[in-house]
DNA sequence: ACGGAAAGTGAAAACGTGTTCATTCTTGGT
DNA sequence: ACCAAGAATGAACACGTTTTCACTTTCCGT
């Protein structure tokens, strides 16, 4: 259907933009990169034709040349878990205004991580790698990522190692825990709460970790108790079933710290709808992440607020920063979080 | 740090591989690409050699000579959708089993297609691209996408012009909403209702239109006055809104169809939560899709199941016949819905 | 008008792989 | 032991870009 001599089938080339418009095929290259010299009048007219044309670059040749595949792997148990989903989310969006793409990677769901999946997604060359998945050793994950950059999110708590965990040598985002679960615990012994538990994420997670290692800390600090430990998985039928063995089999709680909102909500539905307890007059309930769904009656929920956009910026600012710069030296971010308080609480 | 001649930074490369094993560099490409003919041995050996050198073919230059980038582009307008990101987790466990990468884009939350994303998408080259913007016409998405496969979800429904729509060239999973939709007018019907609403979706959406119309059609067949309409858009916060206009402006009504199960939990909550309604004595509630949230306890929702995994499935069966025969006629799937009954009816 | 610097230009090389096509090696039957 | 057939092999080309490097043109100050 074109005039052109040579019509392959599928898209056009550059070579066929450059022959339409009486220019080489480098003028095409240059009128589509920026930072290149190039008479203006010439550059409008080349992606005037490339528009006719429907012509872009192809990506896969310009990644085979640059080096540079515009590509962010994101590894991640479970997309359809709240806190996760919410992050892909927003980070696809930012990474899309930045001209990057998100490459989904599924990875098993008890958060481990496997050699397979990585050399897998290696394959497809991206330029960085975001591992929701926490259990990881940062020089497993460098070995298998030659040129992309890895950035890791790292949860300080007393009793983690600093430097010698991710490596001085790493990117990192730092979110700091400390001053939502003070006033947290602030908040319940305020309310005469004593004996508090604590329904746990998975065990081998950091997250998880730095989150009950907090808690402890606090309240030793406040002269509490330590926390009851009641295992789960971040799920709600995990915390629901651990919250009827929490009252049924042990001695119960004033107070039910969640590794998670999603947990949370399993936790309430158990004292409310099986157990009989009045939620926060019985019980009270303090979950962390504040997704969207938090604030829906139904649960109104007081929770440990990670701030989702700000967190996103920071990671994506970590990536753009250092594939710019690949030699320069470790950066970090650092992220504070608060108490909100709703329903669940006084 | 190896005793390789060259040692470029970054990546093995094949080169390095067959220098190292002795061999050609065809040979180390036969290696990994099943169907050729290479010695067992030799081939053993290359891939040991490989795997010590951590070595995977670059798949950037591979999509470049071969047109097949193994990837998979996602439309999405907003991911944290929990139905959506439902299916974008299954979607991409299944593609990953099969050699594929999710690609993720995010559009804009009015269900509407701009072409500057299309254009976009189609530079990373995806082999297949699944829309679940459901209002762009198929002939300006085949426009944008050159070489690669579109899917088209479709909903049919008395009034839906069926195959002008879609075009009778393009593969197709087709979704029978008829069966579940009257299984649960009929329950309604059962108890006495006789006042039903419909809180909607976005109205532009197919899937909306389709949900009100068969729900119109299968309303009047058994001689019920026409549903009250309550415009929203699939969201918790617009779905509570409405609902209360609905009672409050409006005349109220018996039972509610919401377009969506996160629409019925808003509803649920401003019934319960704000009206002072119970459910499901003083009024009935029904939504679509049966996420993982509608069996918790809060909603115990009663819905119209749309299988999750059987939908991947079928569209990940489409884009492989398709794939591997670009000529073959259009196929289509059809797919079957069917009432699940919870506590919110009855 | 002249010299030189700056900007614009195109030919050719590179990126890492799959594929085609002759050529060489192996194998089995007579 | 010989011939033919089939399998295994490697050289060369193709894929669509970006980049480097000379080369040519344009522009400005004296």
């Amino acid at each position: 259907m074109d005039d052109d001599g040579s019509m392959t089938r599928g898209r056009a080339t550059a070579e066929m933009v450059a022959q339409r418009a009486k220019v080489s095929r480098v003028a095409v290259s240059r009128a589509f990169n920026p930072h290149t010299s190039l008479k203006p009048e010439k550059r409008e007219l080349i992606l005037r034709i490339a528009q006719e044309l429907n012509y872009t670059p192809d990506r896969a040749a310009r990644a085979l040349v640059s080096g540079r595949s515009h590509l962010v792997g994101v590894i991640v148990p479970d997309v359809c878990s709240h806190w996760e989903s919410q992050e892909i989310d927003a980070l696809t969006t930012a990474l899309q205004n930045e001209g990057f793409a998100t490459l989904l990677f599924k990875t098993r769901t008890d958060y481990s991580m496997d050699e397979k999946l990585l050399a897998y997604m290696r394959g497809f060359n991206p330029d960085s790698v975001i591992a929701f998945v926490e259990n990881v050793k940062p020089t497993t994950l460098a070995r298998f990522l030659d040129r992309a950059v890895p950035i890791y999110v790292h949860y300080p708590h007393p009793g983690s190692v600093d430097n010698g965990d991710t490596g001085p040598l790493h990117d990192r985002l730092n979110v700091l825990q400390r001053a939502g679960v003070e006033q947290a615990v602030a908040l319940l012994q305020g309310y005469g709460a004593r004996r508090i538990a604590y329904v746990s994420g998975v065990s081998k997670s950091r997250a998880n970790t730095a989150r009950e290692q907090m808690l402890r800390t606090v309240m030793a600090e406040r002269g509490l108790p330590p926390p009851i430990i009641a295992p789960s998985d971040y799920s709600y039928d995990k915390a629901y079933a651990a919250t009827l063995d929490l009252f049924r089999l042990g001695a119960g709680a004033d107070a039910i710290f969640a590794a998670n909102d999603v947990g949370a909500f399993g936790v309430l539905d158990a004292l409310r709808h099986e157990l009989g307890l009045r939620v926060p007059e019985d019980v009270k309930v303090v979950g962390f992440d504040d997704i969207a769904q938090s604030h829906w009656k139904s649960y109104n929920l007081t929770t440990v607020k990670f701030d989702l956009e700000e967190r996103v910026r920071a990671l994506v600012r970590l990536i753009l920063r250092r594939l710019n710069n690949p030699e320069a030296p470790a950066l970090q971010e650092t992220l504070q979080t608060r108490l909100v308080v709703r329903g669940t609480v006084g």
